[in-house]
DNA sequence: AATGAATGAGTGTTCATTCAT
DNA sequence: CATGAATGAACACTCATTCAT
């Protein structure tokens, strides 16, 4: 196959070894994610990863040093995916742009299916929990700390623990996709929004914000 | 069991066959409990299970056709743990009524152990899959029917979706308990229980209730 | 059970220890049989023919050392069945004879079903293959004197090696009941037994038997 | 095979591949075939041919998808050498011709030791008790039409039933080899022959016959 | 003598990983 | 670098046999 590329003068003569290795990887990588979300974890074997990318199977070794690191590659890039957006809070119409952040959310999830293994790993891989116990504290932190910036300014309610708010939001957030398949009909993340400014603005505050985006 | 019939004159040579029967069964169950809260289920093989109960490996295939329905025997007592207890609104004080109900449906779970196998069956067992969504659909009707109630005599807010609202209420109070090790300080159990009663009630309705109840 | 037995007078108190003991061991033999000839040696096993035979496992044990044992105690008492029944030539319808001994054959054979097991377990039994191996060299003797002494009266054919007429002869009967099953119509032993004649007897011998028989 | 591949200049530096495989292939069918002759079949474990084999347990599977199968590979082979060959009946000397007939069968037999399994697998497995069921009809068919040729012209017997007679002949051409481990001194051949040719003819149309074949 | 629960070696089979080519 | 055949430890499960009761 390369030396038909060969004739060309002035063309690179084949794809460079890095870029032809990165494509590999690449394949594998892309396999995995659609074997493991198909599949499951445990239920895919590294053969099938190979042979799914059309490379040999020893290939996948030279690549990866296992079917764990070939995982790990893979949710390290999505990891932060998987977890709550953090919502902002600024903003004439919060509801509206909270229900677009949680649809967008869903959908990425959706797309990559690749949330469906998470469970399975998170109870084998002490590593991994921990990593991803890290990204939730971040994520705790920085709704947190979006939730300080309007409590200072008087907009949210001043009766409730801000750290168990902050976690109640991330909780909802990150489980908002999964209300189809849990149980019922397809969420509404209008709806969904709408409870969770419940939880942040009085009514009279969510009011006045659309009065002030309008004027 | 047995000392009870100890006082009695004449005592049992032996434990009766059933009974010690059903204690290989009962040990064999909690060993497995322990093994499939600390390892996994995948990782904890039938062997290591029979070991840890100190039993043959057959004796396992007695009392069990296969791992799967030890895990199962588990479950079944179990199931309803896992979910959501239905929280009744009508008391003077529903924020302490509710925090104590999160605090024994935290306790009963981390008492067992076992629901941190649960995300790693439910993505194997289509079976199990079905039957604790089925469990789900209850609770969220339970919840909902419960907020109808409140929202007819016109006790909570008439702006949000009760499905939603049921939905969201059954997400906080399944996952309360897990706030602990997902990030942060041990959960303020009173805290959530406001935030939750937020939902459901507007302020003013709330501090009615509590005069109520007082007067 | 047994106390009931002790009131009577004059009776036996019970049935004799050795007499029960017997009973179960024939009860042990007769579900051996059934089960080893339906489904095979290796695909039944000694639970099995404990519990058909209604007796614990345990007991199965008491009569017998292990599974083998019991299929040879079966067989002791059927070898001789397996093999083919001596044909008696001395007689004015030795076709007739002949088919008839055929027919008691197959009978007995297909009664107790156990010569199904037979190749399986000489293929693996060593001793029971020696012990089979005598019973046919016995039998080819028998069969052999029997030609002997039509061969000293001239009345079988002088060109044939006695050796191998009988063995023939000994194949023919031994295989006479499989012919239905292995491959077409029902085996008629009328004429299986004028072929075996054949062999014996030149068709002018058989003529004169039959003239003098009627004389 | 490879030898032949030496004389020429630029030898293969290695085995290819393919043919490697299929000298592994072929071991394991090799160490099957020996194993199964030797302990039986269900005696012979799928990890004992592959030690026998000098592979790993995991190379049988590669193979084979199972024990059934490799034996099914190997009886591919040879399942038309385990039934009788079909005689042919025209020649000067039909004695002679059928003796060696006979040798060559039990020497192909007694070479491969596979026909021991048989009877063992037969009583387990179905499709391929059908499959020999169906060649042992296959066969007899033949041997039968090939009798009704010569009973055509007259020169076999009247008084016989050629159906019988197939079978008969079928049965002692199949069992020949036999002779020798089932009770006594090595076959002679030549006087089996002999025997089953008076089945089918008269004496006088063997003489006939010679005479024949020397003018 | 009888019971049947208990035993544990043994089976067929899979799969992550290695390594000769 | 790529290949895919080879490896062998590990698993779920069975069953002949033993043994406490």
């Amino acid at each position: 196959m390369s030396e038909k590329e060969d004739y060309l003068v002035g063309e690179f003569p084949f794809i460079p070894r890095q870029e032809r290795a990165q494509q590999k990887r690449k394949a594998l990588l892309e396999s995995g994610q659609i074997l493991f979300a198909a599949k499951g974890y445990e239920q895919t074997t590294a053969k099938e990863i190979a042979a799914h990318a059309k490379v040999a199977t020893g290939t996948f070794y030279r690549y990866f040093s296992d079917k764990r690191q070939l995982l790990m590659a893979l949710l390290e890039d999505e990891i932060d995916n998987f977890l709550a957006p953090e919502p902002h809070w600024f903003s004439s119409n919060p509801e509206f742009v909270l229900a677009s952040l949680l649809e967008t959310h869903a959908n990425r999830l959706q797309k990559s299916g690749l949330y469906r293994v998470l469970p399975e790993i998170l109870s084998k891989d002490l590593e991994l929990a921990e990593v991803m116990q890290a990204a939730r504290i971040r994520i705790h932190a920085r709704i947190l700390s979006g939730l300080q910036l309007i409590y200072e300014k008087g907009l949210t309610w001043r009766d409730l623990d801000l750290d168990i708010l902050a976690w109640s939001i991330m909780i909802l957030v990150e489980n908002g996709h999964e209300k189809e398949r849990q149980g019922g009909n397809r969420i509404n993340y209008q709806e969904l929004a709408k409870v969770i400014c419940r939880l942040v603005f009085p009514p009279e505050v969510l009011e006045k914000l659309r009065n002030d985006g309008e004027a």
